[in-house]
DNA sequence: ACTAGACATGTACCGTATGACATGTCAGTA
DNA sequence: TACTGACATGTCATACGGTACATGTCTAGT
């Protein structure tokens, strides 16, 4: 359910082609829920049909514009407040870290320094883009919010990656 | 994939049934890779059939005990070293959070509130596990540390969120 | 003797998600 | 003119995941 709701509440925002919904699932969004285009077109004309959202503009190469209608936008204010969140989350990355002890010393502190590397290149795209971006509209403004929920995350990521090294022998303090 | 490597990882510690690996599922491992039993049974006989587990002991009700083989051992450790990493995460809160700014102040406090009781709730059950568990087996000692990333990630949702409920007009601190 | 609850394993259906396949347009450049 | 790469939308087969259905056993308490 969670695709069409995030679907609804960026076009709730701004209007979009699917192309440009796509393009965001590959950056801001993709971190928190990824999705392809090809779960996202049939998603749109799903909604498209359910009226929740409606097309708005046509552009060159077949280019379909969309924004959420008031039912659509009502149908994300029913999300937020009526349903229950599910608040476990999914991380490769965390589960991998249970097996640690599978690995030899040094190829587990290999993982935790790409883990550590993995985050600070995060870390430093979330300040770059703090610095050269102004949000504009609603939606934009409370992105901000979350890029701050980001800087926050991985920063504690680089922290328990140190932590562990620590743990497994690492003498040296940070890499590349 | 993740699910089967998950198992066998577990099974290379500890051998363990069906039943037993449903409620480490339900605990631990289940923050960070949800599974329920009728998505872990099926795969159970998969695994076997492949030869990268095998049953130790039959116990009362059907009850049977598995332990990775070697191959399955060998398996993890590939994973482990050889395939890429999934780096990205999937969270429902977070995704939630990008839509904030579609409910009034106070709707978006409350959400926030929410947010900053579950991940106490957690650290406090994290804190109360360290006290009082004592790691045996590698496996228990590695998840000993992911443990402390579970402290490190909601010690910063918790920080996060005091940060947000700020930005959205909170006047108070602290709650339940 | 009965019963409730934990133990224990399984299947079926449906919705979600991925990767590959498929097609075509438009703008810039060589 | 030819080519490349970005733009743009779609489908299909398969695999993954969740809810509900289904069944039965063992233990402790009443």
């Amino acid at each position: 359910m969670s695709l069409r709701f995030a679907l609804l509440g960026l076009l709730s925002d701004q209007s979009m082609s699917g192309y440009d919904l796509t393009k965001r699932f590959e950056q801001s969004m993709g971190n928190v829920w990824p999705a392809r285009h090809s779960q996202i077109y049939p998603e749109l004309n799903k909604l498209n049909k359910e009226g929740l959202i409606e097309i708005v503009a046509e552009g060159p190469r077949g280019r379909k514009e969309y924004r959420a209608t008031e039912d659509g936008r009502a149908a994300v204010h029913h999300w937020l407040t009526e349903i229950p969140t599910e608040w476990s989350i999914r991380s490769e990355p965390m589960l991998r870290s249970f097996f640690l002890w599978m690995l030899s010393p040094e190829e587990a502190r290999t993982y935790l320094r790409d883990y550590r590397t993995w985050f600070q290149q995060r870390l430093d795209g979330y300040n770059e883009i703090k610095q050269y971006w102004t949000p504009e509209t609603e939606g934009e403004k409370a992105s901000r919010v979350v890029l701050e929920a980001g800087v926050y995350q991985a920063e504690a990521a680089i922290a328990w990656a140190n932590w562990a090294l620590e743990q497994y022998g690492d003498t040296r303090d940070s890499d590349a």
